[in-house]
Parts: structure tokens; sequence; C-alpha cells
DNA sequence: TACCTGTATGCATATATTCGAATATATGGA
DNA sequence: TCCATATATTCGAATATATGCATACAGGTA
């Protein structure tokens, strides 16, 4: 039987669906995804593998980084609603305008450029 | 914005996941939910009243008893897919054939037929 | 090897959640 | 009005969750 409520638990933080949002729109890093929600490294870090083993998001290495990325393998089966219930509520979402723009300056080496 | 923090923090947990079920079947007041479920009155009742704080499910008045049911009007919008979502997972499902074996035999006068 | 950097994790703490037991509320009948 | 009963709510204890800080780990480079 699936694991619902791990599933639902994962989706059931505000961070968490942050994060979710920002990656239907391209695939991040970590600290991209710090850098554009201003969250500390360990938050975003923590949240994104949370999501992960919930089969929402996969991850794969780049060189230093680890690329986050929704699961679109699964999207096919079961998450495939709840990430389309995602899409259907990204007009008119405030935070997600703010996390969008602070993403589309985010660089990839962190410590200089988040000096916190 | 819809408030998906609450209603997936409603599903989030496995009680309530096997009350929608049960709901699913057809529609019970609580002391048939606590009767199907084997749970506490107050249990059954908190739980019933979160999922119907999110959205999930409505309830009316019937004499003493207050019947609870799957919100339909509801399940047309965003609720639908996380609906199916459930519905897709009622096969092969051990414990909600104990849930539904309990809710045939379970009666609506709860001080009598339930001591504890 | 040694070092730098991005990411993951252990620990402590604040907050949130869940539950049972007891109590309060509401409806219907005498 | 008084009582019985179904449901809701309050309270306290146990447990779970989220987070920051510090540190460990891993890949790249010299």
């Amino acid at each position: 039987m699936r694991d619902f409520v791990k599933l639902f638990k994962a989706l059931s933080d505000e961070t968490r669906i942050r994060i979710l949002k920002v990656l239907l729109e391209r695939e991040c890093c970590v600290c991209e995804v710090m850098q554009a929600l201003t969250i500390s490294q360990s938050r975003a870090s923590r949240n994104l593998g949370i999501l992960e083993d919930a089969g929402l998001i996969k991850s794969k290495r780049d060189g230093l980084w680890i690329v986050y990325s929704i699961d679109e393998q699964r999207m096919k089966s079961y998450t495939a609603p709840l990430i389309e219930l995602l899409r259907s509520s990204l007009v008119n979402d405030e935070m997600l305008l703010q996390d969008r723009e602070r993403l589309s300056h985010a660089v990839r080496i962190c410590s200089k450029a988040m000096p916190k």
C-alpha cells in the first residue's frame, strides 16, 4: 500500500510547498533554493531530503552541487494529481513571485554570495 | 490562495485517512466511525472536525446524530484529485477491510453497544 | 596528500500534534 | 423543566516536528 501519510506529511509544511513551487519553475541545487527562499542551508537541505524521501522530487549530482527536480517519472503515477494541484495554484501567489525573483538572481556559489 | 498546508496536514494522519476511506463507502455518524475504527469518541470527533475544517468532508445533523460525508461539492474543485487518489488505493487495503467489516455491524446507539 | 566548497547530519531546543479522561454542549422526549 | 444521550471541547502528558548551530562528509583542484 502506498504511504499516503508520509506523502501528505511531506506536503504539509509551507517551506516545502514553496520549494516544490520553485522546482516547478526549474531544477535547483540546494544553494539556489536557500537563496530563493532566503532560508538556511541546513533547512533547505533537510526539507529537500524530506521531499525526496516522500518520492516527490529526485536528485542528481553535478560536480559539487546536488541538483533537485520534480520527479517526472513518479508524476505519471500517484503524485501526478498532487503536482497538478500545485500547478493550478501558481497564479496570484505573492510568495512565489518573491521566491522566483530571488531565484533569478541566485548564483551557484553560496559562501561569497550569502555572507550570512 | 488555497490553504494547501491545512489541507495536507489534515491528510497526514493515518486515523484521518482511514476515516476518509470509510466515508467513501458511505456517510457515517461519529459513533459509527468510532465503532468502525475502534477508536475513542473524542478521537473520532476531533479528527472528523479536522477533516471538516480542511474542507474535505461536511456534516449535517440528524436528530441526536451528526452525520459526516465526503463533500461532493468541494470534490469538484481542488480536492477532487485527492479523493481520486484515495479511491485508487482502496484495493488491497487490509485495514479498510477490517474497518468496513466493523462498520457493517455498527449501530447508531453507542453507550449500550460500546460499554467501553 | 592537503585544501576548499557544497551538502548532509547530529544535537539541543522551541513548537506543534495527538490522545485519553473529564467535562461541556445540544437535541429530543417525558 | 428535567433527564438521557450523541457530540464537542478542554486539559495535561507524551510524542513528533522544525530549526539553527556546529560538524562531518564528499567531490573538485592543486
